[in-house]
DNA sequence: GATACGCCGATTGTTGACAGTATCATGCGT
DNA sequence: ACGCATGATACTGTCAACAATCGGCGTATC
């Protein structure tokens, strides 16, 4: 047996309880999440094989789950790639977000807790320090996990899985370090509106705010991709 | 234009262009729609395999396809069933969808045009005639087509995705026919709040109406299955 | 009579092999 | 030199066989 430290080796030798298929999605996904699996770059169903120790058929089946999650693209007799997204499939997925991450705020309004509200505060003032400080490495894994909280704790389990299956699939868009950007201090304000919301228990306000901060992060990365037409050289 | 008058006879040898695996997708997808494969059920690999003369390879494949759509479950050594939804993952659903089908309606309210304007009203039309003259049969499929048509409209094409797969797994709640119903005449007087919203082209009061139609839905399910604590039999 | 144990059939998990197809390189003709 | 036909090659699509596992049933024991 092998003492398997948690470090992600390719090796899945651990795992008997779950089907081998299933765990080579999570191996899988991970590697297009990691980008080390670009976005447009073929999968080569061999190479995989030979790589975690399987044969092609549990590869097959985990591309297949991968496809119908929408990370990759199989074309028949040809491979499966990485699915890569267009500027419009992001913005799609920005509208989807968007109505998913408000409808999460609207519910969660709807049964908060002194606890929820406790952690929601303790996020935004985390924000604060780091953006105060212009830390933004360590800024962004706390904006996650803050809108990951909320979405959570909305009580609705398959609205969250939905919602994070599409800020994951937004790593596939080109440009996703565009994503992560988008002025901290202006998002933390916008943070503050939604907690508020939250805590006045007002379901309809907080679905608007919750909706309106993805919205932005949409405009905003509207106009930081698509300039707003100005004479661009010429 | 559908010209295709597709009997559905378990045989897919036409298919050459497409995978087998994703032939055998819809197949199975609609077996499990049009309820030959009951929820709960198990599916057993190679009685599939030879009603439609492949081996277990693709029906793996499509499977595992299936699993990630949420239609079935597979159970390492044991198999795969036909997801059965409980009324609270129906409920769910319905949470997930009342805000996919709003933003919908904002989305199409902010690019309306006259065309779709009267599409829109000759679905109100005929449903009226319909629901007068007490067709409920007929009256339940061009409801489904009038939803179909706005989210198709709304210029989103993986929100329509989402949408509509979210629909189809309504399907697989038991009291599915309880869906269904809910009063011809009152679900066509929210129809025109909505129709009439997009046209105003208010994209905030065609989310409202639009929501709140789905949601008076999900209200009504709940009334229907979880009476008001009520003394029943005992 | 009830419970625990072990065998057996059925079904899934996985594999390696074979067939078909698209891509790429080579060579010929113009 | 360029374009096109042709063959080699690598990869995917599909299949049938082997191995592993689970649930049911009968039996034995307390």
């Amino acid at each position: 047996m092998s003492s398997t430290t948690s470090r992600h080796v390719d090796d899945l030798s651990v795992v008997k309880s779950v089907s081998l298929a299933s765990a080579l999605v999570r191996e899988i996904e991970r590697l297009i999440l990691t980008g080390e699996l670009e976005p447009g770059s073929r999968i080569n169903e061999i190479h995989l094989a030979n790589r975690f120790g399987t044969s092609r058929g549990p590869i097959r089946e985990a591309t297949r789950s991968l496809e119908a999650k929408g990370l990759v693209e199989v074309v028949r007799n040809r491979g499966v790639f990485v699915r890569r997204l267009s500027t419009e499939e992001a913005v799609e997925i920005y509208d989807v977000r968007s109505a998913l991450f408000g409808q999460a705020g609207r519910l969660l309004a709807e049964h908060m807790t002194d606890e929820i509200l406790a952690r929601l505060t303790g996020f935004i003032t985390d924000m604060d320090k780091l953006a105060e400080s212009g830390e933004f490495d360590a800024y962004y894994p706390v904006n996650l996990a803050f809108h990951s909280f909320i979405v959570d704790s909305a009580g609705n389990k398959t609205l969250a899985a939905e919602y994070r299956r599409f800020v994951d699939k937004l790593h596939l868009f080109r440009a996703r370090s565009l994503v992560q950007g988008g002025g901290l201090a202006v998002s933390n304000r916008e943070h503050r509106e939604m907690v508020d919301a939250l805590a006045s228990g007002d379901g309809e306000r907080a679905f608007i705010t919750h909706w309106r901060h993805v919205d932005r992060a949409k405009k905003r990365l509207l106009a930081s991709i698509d300039p707003p037409p100005r004479r661009l050289s010429s």
